[in-house]
RNA sequence: UCCGCGAUAGCUCAAUCGGCAGAGCAAGCGGCUGUUAACCGCAAGGUUGGAGGUUCGAGUCCUCCUCGCGGAGCCA
């Protein structure tokens, strides 16, 4: 037999006779000719079989194939621009096929179909090339996370999925039994996180997260992924240059190394290209400013044209109000220095202001929302202390959190990624879940 | 939890004012040596989400229920 080859390293092969396994994709055929589109994972191509090459059994059979069907083909390489597939441009002129096993009938066609089907058969539209496509993105995505701060000084540590308490509140966690105790599903590994930086100096902790919100919008999902770095003698300022390079090179990467895969998902990418250092930084003040202006003026934001609501200072921003923000900037943009309110009990006061807190998010373009939460962190115990009371927090369970700031406290700052609103945005998604495999979602617990 | 929209063939949808349930695709059969979601022909495909009501007559109107979609709040 001709040696094994996956169809991305197809290019190497022309004039070759080479072997594929996978699966058929498509099938057309005129009379004499069967035009076989066949995928194995790394790319799809055309298998072209002539009746006169093969024989009468072997056509025969290719004809009445069924779609998703395992097979493995033999055949020449050639290159023909009319040849489509990924890459395109390459067909293979195939003189043997072995049907492993024929497919029973396929349901999900090449027609369109609603979203209730599709996540019913969320187990077989994961074969398409749409899906297929943002699979290989996210994975890039997850590559390019991981190899930025592995290259820049960071050490993984791995937080607990089972807590005792909730960092940020009670009212979203999923609640677990953990032998006769309460427990909870993590909906952040900060806390632990900055127990380990006084190990590592730098830290990041990466692994689902789960929040029990009522949410059903195109930007939430029970169950993500989120990537949390955490930095020893960091302010705020220096954090807001380490989130544009991590953002910057996550983006540079994939476009680099993904490029067919979002051409399939027919991104503009000329969108992406422009995502290079420095961000804007825009503080809540003006960012409530901008808001009140455009809101005067009569500006609308996309997709609906939905006018823009006036806000008064110290609330947050709803989604038209993220949309509008973001939409005056042509790449990711820092809203900085949130009032101390609306925001989580760890985030470090600013100095001769504690009305605001030196905190900053950092909002997508293209109305893709907050991808990066992040803060600096109260350093000093007394002021965590009072922090923790005015929260109506109890004191003994954040013991050992008060701890850290008492045994060489430094300033510290970190920030939170959320992985699939990031694959949202570089793959040009308009619902965020199509970016994982099997999305836990309000009403969606299978398959 | 609240607001809005929806459920008809395996899939995507249509059905006028309340008056015979209809297309495309898929699956089946036949044809074609360059198809790109091929095309042409034939044949087949229905408890209109569920329960009740109004009516001579309900896919269509009313009530309740179930499920889904979009959004709000909250968040990454």
């Amino acid at each position: 037999m001709s040696p094994i080859i996956r169809i991305d390293k197809i290019a190497d092969h022309v004039g070759q006779e080479v072997t594929l396994q996978g699966w058929l994709q498509l099938k057309t055929g005129k009379g004499k000719l069967q035009f076989l589109r066949v995928r194995d994972g790394s790319g799809v191509i055309q298998a072209v079989i002539f009746k006169g090459n093969v024989s009468e059994e072997m056509f025969e059979a290719a004809k009445r194939l069924p779609i998703e069907s395992s097979l493995v083909i033999s055949g020449t390489v050639r290159a023909d621009e009319r040849a489509p597939g990924i890459p395109g441009g390459f067909e293979l002129d195939v003189n043997a096929l072995e049907v492993v096993q024929e497919s029973a009938e396929y349901p999900i066609g090449l027609k369109e179909h609603g979203v209730e089907f599709l996540m019913d058969h969320r187990h077989l539209w994961l074969r398409s090339n749409r899906q297929w496509a943002i699979m290989r993105v996210r994975a890039t995505i997850v590559k390019a996370i991981r190899d930025w701060l592995d290259n820049n000084g960071f050490t993984l540590v791995d937080t607990p999925i089972l807590t005792p308490s909730a960092a940020e509140g009670t009212t979203t966690l999923f609640k677990t039994d953990f032998h006769g105790e309460d427990a909870f599903l993590a909906q952040t590994g900060q806390l632990y996180n900055e127990v380990n930086i006084f190990s590592v100096g730098r830290t990041y902790c990466f692994g689902p997260t789960f929040r029990a919100e009522k949410s059903k919008t195109r930007r939430h999902l029970q169950e993500f992924w989120m990537v949390e770095p955490e930095i020893a003698f960091c302010k705020l300022e220096e954090l807001l240059e380490i989130e544009e390079q991590f953002v910057s090179y996550i983006v540079q990467t994939t476009l680099h190394e993904r490029a067919a895969e979002l051409k399939l998902l027919e991104r503009d990418t000329s969108f992406l290209e422009r995502i290079v250092p420095p961000f804007p930084r825009i503080s809540y003040d003006e960012a409530v400013e901008m808001i009140n202006r455009a809101a005067a003026a009569g500006a609308t934001v996309p997709p609906n044209d939905e006018p823009v609501p006036a806000m008064e200072w110290g609330g947050d921003f709803g989604a038209p109000h993220e949309t509008y923000i973001a939409g005056q900037f042509d790449r990711p943009v820092f809203v900085h220095h949130y009032p101390t309110a609306v925001k989580a009990f760890y985030m470090e006061p600013e100095p001769g202001r504690p009305e605001v807190c030196r905190s900053a998010d950092l909002l997508a373009p293209e109305g893709y929302g907050e991808i990066i939460g992040g803060s600096e962190r109260m350093s000093d115990p007394d002021v965590l202390l009072a922090a923790i009371d005015r929260h109506g927090l109890p004191r003994e369970a954040y013991e050992w959190y008060v701890d850290l700031r008492r045994y060489g406290s430094t300033p510290h700052s970190g920030f939170g990624l959320g992985v699939e609103r990031t694959v949202a945005w570089i793959c040009g998604l308009d619902h965020i879940r199509e970016t994982i495999a099997f999305p836990r979602m309000l009403n969606r617990l299978r398959p």
